[in-house]
DNA sequence: TTTCTGACTCGAA
DNA sequence: CTTCGAGCCAGAA
């Protein structure tokens, strides 16, 4: 018989994506740390690419530098950066100027998701 | 089944 | 200052 968790490590970092607020962008280390993964920044990102078929603002997700690093994953060679502008984030060559300003530490907005 | 790769991060040299 | 290696988990071949 299978444990069967409430939610998979893929669909916990959907929630919080998910509850990231507008003009706001936050990190995969701090996803990761959110979930307690801690060292699993790369899964994070990794579910990132699986959440194409999730409704996740994936933009607004970077690396702790700010540096868009999926974003060549988006269409287009600009339009996750055109996005983040668009939300108010300055984005400067694939980089988030302001990320101190706009960075959303789920850890100190959310609570736990179990 | 094993093997490889990846939208990351940190510590060490 | 820069560069390298290791750890993490999941999905595809």
């Amino acid at each position: 018989m299978k444990p069967a968790k409430s939610l998979d490590f893929f669909d916990k970092v959907y929630n919080v994506v998910k509850q990231v607020p507008y003009g706001k962008v936050t990190t995969y280390g701090a996803i990761a740390k959110y979930l307690g993964a801690g060292k699993s920044a790369r899964i994070v990102g990794y579910a990132m690419n699986a959440s194409k078929k999730a409704e996740v603002p994936a933009h607004r997700v970077v690396n702790r530098n700010g540096m868009l690093t999926g974003k060549h994953h988006f269409e287009g060679t600009n339009l996750m950066q055109q996005l983040l502008e668009n939300e108010g984030v300055k984005v400067i060559n694939n980089q988030v100027q302001n990320l101190n300003e706009v960075f959303w530490n789920p850890s100190k907005a959310l609570h736990k998701i179990d």
